[in-house]
DNA sequence: CTGACTGCAAACGTTTTGCACGGTA
DNA sequence: TACCGTGCAAAACGTTTGCAGTCAG
């Protein structure tokens, strides 16, 4: 549990109660959409609005605090910015778990996009399959 | 330009002129949005209503004719299925350039999901940044 | 105290649905 | 001919917006 005050005011934001329960439900999770978060905040703060957390997320996604995760035939779900990783999607569950990423891949993918003169931003790995809990659950 | 009406037939499709019309722009720009594809498809079958369009995209990727990627903060796009490969996404202009997949990056990925006890089912390697194009409309 | 933020309700755009008609096999 | 597929219009859904009231700094 980090200091979500802190955090939110260094990135000029108002370190409203919303805002703090928003960040914390995002980081105890992992990752969440926009509904789970609505769902979560809204047991401690049962009169939060759905358009506060719409405005919320987009601000802090625009301020870099948080990036957008897109998923293959769902909706996207957010997490806290942290160092480059590998997300490991399951297909059954949904769940998003991560992975540290290896320097050989990623050196291996800048040397990609410097031979195509890409000027390179942002690298995003998904691998989808089945979870360790999932598999063993279909076996059950 | 490939044969359309055989690949949809192989797949319990029927080859309609709207569902080969929707392949034929997919195939020609690569990737495109629901939108993209039914003004393309619009100019040369007048008569072409979006719901058909949303209909044959949905269905086509349940039959694994087409496949989505998504995208941060944008609407996902689609394209035919084929080899694995890298998506060059750029910030700037939105279009998305398929590069061949290495050899070396497979073998990381595979480890590390072996490791895991993930099963793998698809790999998605997105780089977002700016394109050769839009780097020289910059510095003009 | 003041501007930023929230909650509400309405508006908006996108996607889905049901149904009668039309076209493929 | 039988069914699948299409187009239309309406419905459903998710997201955004405007505004009056509230709160953090």
């Amino acid at each position: 549990m980090r200091d979500y005050a802190t955090l939110l005011k260094a990135n000029d934001l108002k370190a409203t109660f919303q805002r703090m329960n928003i960040l914390e439900s995002i980081e105890n999770y992992g990752h969440m959409s926009i509904d789970a978060i609505y769902e979560e905040v809204l047991k401690t703060h049962p009169s939060l609005s759905l358009a506060t957390v719409y405005k919320n997320i987009i601000l802090m996604v625009e301020k870099g605090v948080l990036v957008e995760v897109p998923i293959t035939g769902k909706k996207p779900k957010y997490e806290l910015v942290k160092d480059d990783h590998i997300h490991l999607v399951c297909t059954e569950c949904g769940d998003v778990e991560d992975k540290p990423r290896m320097q050989e891949t990623d050196t291996l993918l800048h040397t990609l996009t410097n031979n195509e003169h890409f000027k390179l931003e942002k690298q995003q790995i998904n691998l989808y399959g089945v979870c360790e809990k999932c598999q063993m659950e279909v076996a059950s």
